[in-house]
DNA sequence: CAATACCTTGCAACCGGTTGCATGTCAACA
DNA sequence: TGTTGACATGCAACCGGTTGCAAGGTATTG
């Protein structure tokens, strides 16, 4: 029975090295407690052995699990995943643990999922929630939340804010001669589409600017593709997209009709997640998402301890439009 | 102090439903062991009180912690997130939770984070490990271990074997002409890129076709881009990627100069990331990824309980090769 | 009607650490 | 030399569930 050789408890430890279960205990935890001999002697003892804390066993006594949970909308949109790195990172200098969840765009299975991992996480990581407002209020009094791209006063949030690369987007349009352009919305109860839409509204009101509303599916590839009839029949000469992929369905879509990005049609996209790598190169609103990451990474730690009501914090990360070579005058 | 009202324990439930804590424990475990009157009063007052089990105790008294870790070397590679997101949904359907973190493609992190969620998972799944066989045959007899892409005997793996798909490409790149191509290999040490370099070397031998063999530093766009003037100047006239992310790099850099694909080079992926959506399509294996993922984690499922010898069980997915639009007749 | 079996429930030990408090030791200080 | 305090370590309760065993109750059977 190789597996009945499990490893080993701080009982066996202490026997081995003749001192009581809590010197063990804090040879690893409070070493500046014990005489540095004592701990020295147990440290080896512990390497020979091969000793690992039992982290459920420390969990219940101390209630701290050293997990977070980071959930986000889809895993596959090419948004999310240095966002998920950098957090990553920053827990684990911290030496937390990350668990990630896919919610599906759901708010409902978000909220199943935060049930879920509320009695394994100290606190949850929202990224572009999909859940009400209340709901979330609800939910942030019996767990740690930090929300990402979600604006719910009395949570700690990170918030990237495109809207003035948008307009600068709109206003590079409309200096090329665009009258008439579209939105090409994402998921509309987010705050970062309605964000997104209020930005570009803004200002082609008051440029006097035609603006067409646009909804898609998806904030994928695929939508991208879908409403690209819907896009062109509405008679723009020009679009901005809610994200990256969205721009990127429409021009490999346009392409296929062999209708040339920018000679046909302008398209600027957001978030440069894949634009830096389009044919030809997408002008993108680029964003801060592995520093967005980070700071909600860290504001989970912060905000740990304790659960008071200054926690009320925001970040808000500005953005930066990138031209590249989709853009220029209308067609017609 | 409302965090005073703390989530209730069994002992609070116990009391206030007058029975036993056991009674309380039973009525969610194993709720055949009493009258159903009994069940519904505790599951009633566990309602009303919010009850939620703590799942450190829980684990801590049955040994089993409800999680596995999924170990991927780069989060952000597109070839990773659906099979993340298929492995998550398979562990969420069996009640598990899964943690996720990223090791660089570096086998040194690779191990620290194995021994890091030692503790806290029932079992690890590795995708491309790039550990030592040895090292991992050890760690494999102290927790368990699924592997995919990596093939170590005695550990249970899925493979996916794009051999076939690959050879069947060079077999089309030499019918229309070509007589020299590159092969631009991934990370060295992995299994995929070894495997995948054997089967195109195995037919540009038979077919007597000469073959480059071009390093990348990383599986990623940049990585592509830079090798572009190598591959130009080895005198090659088509090229057969270690992934997507590499073709598509080279085609943006081949854009970037006026050099068109096929027109001037004939360019093959590997793994449909994004192939489907370059520009032009780009020619690449297809591979279930999503498959590989979910089958992995019910993998790992099956051999928790065991832990015994007839562990060696090997799962291999095959390919198929898309022909979009990358590959035409040499250049010269 | 007594004996037996089964069903329901409680008791108490246990999982493996953590931590407040008590005890013991020894050196410094008066 | 007696007192005091700092330091090192042990004791035992505790975290919140789970589970083997036993006890009580009811139904079944001869």
């Amino acid at each position: 029975m190789s597996s009945k050789s499990k490893v080993p408890t701080i009982a066996q430890i202490a026997e081995r090295a003749g001192v009581a279960r809590s010197s063990v205990s804090r040879a690893f935890t409070r070493p500046e407690l014990l005489s540095t001999t004592t701990v020295l002697r147990i440290k080896k003892v512990a390497e020979e052995l091969g000793y690992v804390p039992n982290s459920s066993a420390r969990a219940l006594s101390t209630g701290k699990t050293g997990n977070i949970a980071f959930l986000v909308p889809d895993v596959a949109n090419p948004y999310f995943p240095p966002m998920i790195r950098s957090a990553q990172l920053a827990a684990e200098n911290l030496d937390y643990c990350v668990f990630l969840a896919d919610f599906e765009e759901s708010g409902l299975k978000e909220e199943k999922l935060i049930e879920r991992f509320a009695g394994k996480v100290e606190g949850v990581i929202l990224i572009s929630s999909r859940m009400p407002e209340e709901r979330l209020q609800e939910l942030a009094e019996k767990i740690p939340i930090v929300l990402v791209n979600r604006d719910v006063p009395g949570i700690p949030r990170v918030l990237i804010d495109a809207g003035s690369s948008l307009k600068q987007a709109v206003r590079l349009l409309a200096h090329q001669g665009h009258q008439e352009i579209a939105y090409l919305s994402g998921p509309s109860v987010t705050w970062t589409n309605k964000q997104r839409q209020a930005a570009i509204s803004m200002v082609t009101n008051e440029l006097g600017l035609q603006l067409v509303v646009i909804p898609t599916e998806k904030p994928s590839l695929e939508s991208g593709q879908a409403v690209v009839d819907q896009m062109i029949s509405s008679g723009v000469t020009g679009a901005i997209a809610f994200n990256d992929l969205i721009a990127h369905g429409i021009m490999t879509e346009l392409s296929s009709r062999a209708l040339a990005v920018p000679d046909s049609f302008s398209i600027v996209g957001c978030d440069s997640s894949i634009s830096p790598f389009t044919n030809p190169p997408l002008t993108s609103v680029s964003n801060e998402t592995t520093e967005a990451g980070k700071i909600a990474c860290e504001m989970i730690m912060g905000v740990l301890g304790e659960m008071n009501s200054k926690n009320d914090q925001i970040k808000v990360l500005e953005t930066l439009l990138i031209e590249r070579e989709t853009i220029g005058p209308p067609c017609k």
